[in-house]
This record gives C-alpha cells, sequence and structure tokens, in this order.
DNA sequence: GACATTTGACCGAT
DNA sequence: ATCGGTCAAATGTC
C-alpha cells in the first residue's frame, strides 16, 4: 500500500517539524538548567546537550529548505504580523437561512502534533466533523468551550493518523486565553483597612477561576466549581484554605467542616470568568447570566465596581456573586486583576 | 433545563 | 466544481 514513494502528508511533516522545535526548546531549557547545577557532571551533560542541539539545529535547517511549505506552523496568511485574520469579508445577507462571518482557515499560525491521547489539558467543545478527501478517517473540529463565557478563540482539529489508529494529529490554531480553573493560583484579594468588606459580608473573600457553572461539563466540572474561601477572622484572614464547592455546599479545610452557602453570608467572590458575555464585565446581572441561577441578593456589595454579578435564587440570606472582572471593585482604580478580552 | 454532540447545509477559497 | 471550515437545528446526555 504506502509503498508506492508518496510524499510524507504534511500534517506529518509539520508535525515533525514542530516536534523538533519543541525538543530544540527543551534541550536549551535543558542546558540553562545544567548550568546552573552545581555539580561536577554538569559540563559534561551540557556538551551531552549541545550536541543534541546541534543535530536538531541542522535537522531543522534542513527541513527548512522545504520546511516553509511544509508548515502549518508558518501558514502563508499568518496573521502575527499582520495582527490576525484577514478582514471579515462582508456577511451574505442574501440567504434568509444561515449567514456567518468567516474566519477562514489557514489565517491563524497554527501547532500540530501527534498525540495518543486527546486529553491536552483544555476542555474543549466540538462543533463540527467533516470528511477530509485524502484522509481516512473524519477529521473533527473543537473550539475552546470557554469560548462563550470568556471569548477564548483557541481551537483545534483532530484526526486518527492514518498511519497509526491509535495516535491523533491534532492541529491547534490561536491561543487560550481563557483561564482553566485548575490552573489558576487561587486569587485572593486582602481586604484591606481601606477598602473593607460589608458589613455583612463579615471579611469572607471568595475568588474562583473562570466558570462554567453548571457542574455538567465533565472533566472541567469538578474544577470549575472550586472555591477558595479566606475566613475572615483574624489572622486566619492571611490563610488559604482550599474549599471545595458541590452545589450549595462548601467545604473549608480551614473550618474543617462543610458550611452550607447559606452560611456565607455576604461573601464576596471574585472571579475572573465572565459568565456572560465578555462584553458585559461591568454589567449587573441579575437575570440573564448563563449558567448561573440568578434572582435577588445582596447586590450592593457584590455590584459595586462593576463586576457582574448574579445571586443565586436559593440564598435567601443573598450570597452574592461577583463574576467577571474585578474591574474597578472597591472604586475607580484601575486594578483589574484579569485583563478581560475586548 | 442546560449543555454537549451530531450532522446537514452554507459559504469562501482554490 | 470541489474542498474544507463553520454554523445552527436536531438530538442526546446529565
Amino acid at each position: 500500500m504506502a509503498s508506492s514513494g508518496r510524499d510524507v502528508p504534511a500534517e506529518r511533516a509539520t508535525a515533525a517539524v514542530n516536534d523538533l522545535i519543541e525538543a530544540r526548546e527543551g534541550a536549551a531549557t535543558l542546558r540553562i538548567f545544567l548550568l546552573q547545577l552545581d555539580d561536577h557532571r554538569a559540563p559534561h551533560a551540557v556538551r551531552v546537550v549541545d550536541g543534541v542541539l546541534d543535530r536538531l539545529s541542522s535537522a531543522m535547517s534542513a527541513l527548512e529548505v522545504s520546511g516553509a511549505a511544509v508548515a502549518g506552523v508558518q501558514s502563508p496568511a499568518a496573521g502575527s504580523g499582520s495582527g490576525g485574520p484577514r478582514p471579515q469579508l462582508s456577511v451574505s445577507s442574501s440567504g434568509n437561512k444561515k449567514k456567518r462571518s468567516f474566519s477562514r482557515r489557514s489565517q491563524r499560525a497554527s501547532d500540530t502534533k501527534i498525540t495518543d491521547t486527546l486529553d491536552d489539558g483544555h476542555v474543549w467543545r466540538k462543533y463540527g466533523q467533516k470528511d477530509i478527501q485524502n484522509s481516512t478517517h473524519p477529521r473533527s473540529y473543537y473550539r475552546c468551550t470557554h469560548k462563550s463565557d470568556q471569548g477564548c478563540n483557541a481551537k483545534r482539529q483532530v484526526q486518527s493518523s492514518d498511519t497509526d489508529q491509535s495516535k491523533y494529529v491534532v492541529t491547534y490554531y490561536g491561543k487560550h486565553t481563557c483561564r482553566d480553573p485548575s490552573t489558576i493560583p487561587p486569587l485572593v484579594v486582602h481586604a484591606a483597612a481601606g477598602d473593607a468588606p460589608p458589613d455583612h459580608a463579615a471579611g469572607n473573600l471568595i475568588s474562583f477561576g473562570p466558570i462554567s457553572i453548571a457542574n455538567n461539563t465533565s472533566s472541567a466540572a469538578a474544577s470549575s466549581s472550586q472555591l477558595y474561601l479566606v475566613s475572615g477572622s483574624g489572622a486566619a484572614v492571611d490563610q488559604l484554605s482550599t474549599s471545595w464547592c458541590a452545589s450549595d455546599d462548601v467545604f473549608s479545610s480551614s473550618a474543617g467542616s462543610f458550611m452550607h452557602m447559606d452560611e456565607l453570608i455576604g461573601a464576596v467572590v471574585v472571579g475572573s470568568a465572565p459568565v456572560v458575555t465578555t462584553t458585559s464585565t461591568a454589567a449587573v446581572v441579575g437575570s440573564s447570566a448563563s449558567g448561573m441561577d440568578r434572582g435577588g441578593g445582596v447586590g450592593g456589595t457584590a455590584a459595586r465596581g462593576g463586576g457582574a454579578a448574579s445571586f443565586r435564587p436559593s440564598s435567601p440570606n443573598g450570597l452574592g456573586f461577583v463574576v467577571g472582572s474585578l474591574g474597578s471593585i472597591d472604586g475607580d482604580d484601575d486594578d483589574d486583576l484579569f485583563p478581560m478580552d475586548p
């Protein structure tokens, strides 16, 4: 079958080039690390790594000749310099069914990898699948699951390898601008004397990463619902304790017990994920947060400074959530802790 | 009910 | 005309 001298598929070549690049970067990192080692064997290790780097460099320069064509790495219209995608073509309004603004392929730099797992630490949402001309396997199209809530434009295409069924050719487009809950360091906003929490909040500060709200998003669900709770009493303020939130129950490791949401009266929640849309970071959302339940609540504090806020209806005591950019939560200071998408 | 996936249709590029 | 990427309605799952 494959013995007829066919060219290496572009995607495989691209993957190979990318692997070389990554290998070289890794080796370079390792070299730096070795140079910092206080070990008599380090110089020898550095020489070995240097050799590896040389080999990699020469292999890459050899590929570079035809590599320009090979590389999806540097797609023709790759807009790294030109500011990304070319201007959107006018949306066809002729059709009464579907209209769209296209972002065509090859408009952004891509990064192709061959992996044996589809789990890359991000949560993806599949939005299409196509049979591809010279491929035996269909290609699946994914976008970051945080596209809707954070405007993350990362995408990937996944195709089973033609040569090795157990492997996938994964091509990434765009970069993640979202914050994955599992990778976010807990954000703790210490209440300074000047920006004291509201009376009833008793200094409880809760921060969380981007959330998808509903506890149903497969692997992300668990981490999405992590809450970090800082007790507001005395020295405990400086103690960060990890809390796990399942539905309405919050476990506080410092408290050593489960707390019901209702007990967290007036806690201030600071997050990075605009549950609503990225354009509404300054909106107070009481009824339309896509995932958050709605209802009335504390309001005052949570909404102060312009975080998008929504409130759980099940919380008669008015636990408030501030969702979205922290913004100038305590005044006019432009003290955003999270960069928000335009 | 909310969210994810499937799948046929649409549409721009080639 | 064909291909590939995306949309969005229908469907499935929790």
